[in-house]
Formats: structure tokens, C-alpha cells, sequence
DNA sequence: TATTGTTATACTCTATAACTATA
DNA sequence: TATAGTTATAGAGTATAACAATA
């Protein structure tokens, strides 16, 4: 089914704005799948992604996730049943608690983090390293811009 | 919180496969705010932008939108309560229905489109024309990579 | 028999509101 | 009173399996 390599027949090109969307849904399908193939979901491998180098309460997390504090609850209870994270009772505040990735967690996001790399790897295979780099600059200039539209500041030590 | 214009402190640029996924999660979470404000969900969105320029029974639909005929029934089925579309029986095939978009819906849609756009300018504000078209090129070798890797001939005539 | 579509069921994900326990 | 977190509830979205009607 697929176009021959070196097929020149036409296509309709979509413009930028068409493109941005269909680009952001090909990204975000190809990780939901290699997510699926480890039984986790999208947001599941962002939960793991965030606690890979953070050790949040559920507050904290519910922003770095932009969910409500309820949707964390399940979103944890959910992967703590599947042993990916753990709840430790906070020592200094009675009602906190801190949430941290298990080995299992780590081994199964890592898995997923080097399979969408090669999976970008693949995607951007008739891009130069050139055009990689400029690519990434574009795509970083839309989430600063984005950042600000929303009235945050990205910048180290802000957080 | 947004860093003032011209600000210059550092922040840390993600590589091309970070930028990639962060990118998508921007556009899509834009565009589903946009469509929030008309009450719709992103894949909504995508149904009533099929239904644009096709009228698709619900399995050609399930084709498009890569679902379910189960998920299609229940997605057609709260669209259909708002009026945004109609099943319209064939007449040719007593098992099948045509689905189309109402005046409703195809107004809500472009309202959706018109706001996604206008988000889309303001995101990308700082790129020069040259640059957006050299991103749009990018993104589209990108979609192009990717509907062969999943098999699919994107060329005209071939849907 | 094969295909089109719906329904029953189950699960994830999400939010709002009400609640408990701690600060 | 305010904050951290859970629970009850409701709804969208998804898939699998079983089903009805038509081809």
C-alpha cells in the first residue's frame, strides 16, 4: 500500500496550520502506540516522565500535569496497582503524601523513551542533521511562545 | 509569570525528540481549548473536519478517524444529540447510513478552525514567512514518513 | 456466509462536589 | 479556616464480543 521509495506521484500538501496538527497527531499516535505496547497510556507515560527526576506530592503533580487533584488520585491509584509508583507519607505534613517512580516504573518508561526515539529517528530519516537542528529550534520557538500565552515562565529555577 | 519580551535569562532547550513531543502537546492541547469553548472535544473536532467534504457511512468513517465501528456509534451518537450531524439511511444499502454534517455543525467547525488558525499565527509570530514554510515542509516530509511507515499511500486518488 | 451497524460491557480518563484529616 | 488528599458521581471516549438485519 505504501508509496514506493523514490515515488514522485503528487499529494496534497497541507499548509502550516493543517500541518501542525497532523504533525502533532502522527507524534502523539506513534507514542500512544509504543506506550500500548507496555500497556500504558499517554498520560501514564507522562506521570512516569515527570517522576523520573522528581519526587512530587500529588498537588504538585496535578500542576505538572495540569490535571485536578481528583484525576491524580485515580491516575496514581491506577499505577500504583500496576507497581509503577509508590505513595510515601510525607515526615513533615500529616496530610501530604510523595510520590515516586518504582524500578519496574523506570525500566518500563525508559523502554518506552528509547523506542520514540528511534521511532522519531525513523520519521526524520530523509532530514539532514541540519535540518533536525533547525527543526528542533522551530519547534522549541512554538513552546516558548505557547508558554507565555499561557502566562508561564520557563526559565530554569522558576518551576 | 511570562518572561518579559526581549528577556534573555537561559532556559533548557529540549533535543529534537523531546521538542517533537512537546510541540505536539502544545498544538493539541491550543486546539483543544479552542474546541472546548464550543463544547467539543478533540476528536469531535476531527469527526465534524471529516465530515467537511465526505459523506461516509460509519464504517468508512471508523476508517478516517482510525476507531472502532463500536466507538463510531457512540461518537456519531452524542454528535448527533447536539445536531452537529445526521445518519441518513442508503438507498442503495438497507444495513448502511450516510453520515453528514448539519449547517450547525459546519458552522461550529469553521468557528473552530478560524480560532485554531488565529492561535497557530500568534504561536508562530516570531518565524519568519521563509521559516514557516520551511517548518510546514518539515512537518509535511514528517506525516509522509509516517503514513508509509504505517502502509498508508497518501497520493491523490488512492484514498 | 459476509458485511453493516448497534448494543452490552468494561475500563481509562477527566472534572465537580462533598468529604476527611491535618495544619 | 485553609490545605492535602480521597471518594462519589457523571460523562466522554475507547475496545471486545455478541447480536440483528441485510447482502
Amino acid at each position: 500500500m505504501a508509496a514506493p521509495p523514490g515515488d514522485t506521484a503528487s499529494y496534497e500538501v497541507p499548509d502550516l496550520v493543517d500541518a501542525l496538527a497532523q504533525l502533532s497527531f502522527v507524534i502523539l499516535n506513534s507514542l500512544a502506540e509504543i506506550a500500548g505496547e507496555h500497556e500504558l497510556s499517554i498520560v501514564q507515560v507522562r506521570l512516569l516522565g515527570v517522576l523520573r527526576d522528581r519526587e512530587p506530592n500529588m498537588n504538585t503533580l496535578g500542576r505538572h500535569l495540569g490535571l485536578d487533584k481528583s484525576s491524580v488520585s485515580g491516575l496514581v491509584d491506577r499505577a500504583q496497582r500496576r507497581g509503577l509508583v509508590v505513595r510515601t507519607p510525607s515526615k513533615i505534613d500529616g496530610r501530604s503524601f510523595r510520590v515516586s517512580i518504582t524500578e519496574s516504573g523506570h525500566h518500563t518508561v525508559e523502554k518506552v523513551a528509547t523506542a520514540y526515539a528511534a521511532r522519531i529517528a525513523t520519521l526524520t530519516e530523509t532530514l539532514t542533521p541540519q535540518d533536525r537542528q533547525t527543526l528542533a529550534q522551530y519547534a522549541n520557538r512554538i513552546i516558548v511562545a505557547d508558554a507565555r500565552w499561557n502566562g508561564i515562565d520557563l526559565r530554569i529555577g522558576r518551576h
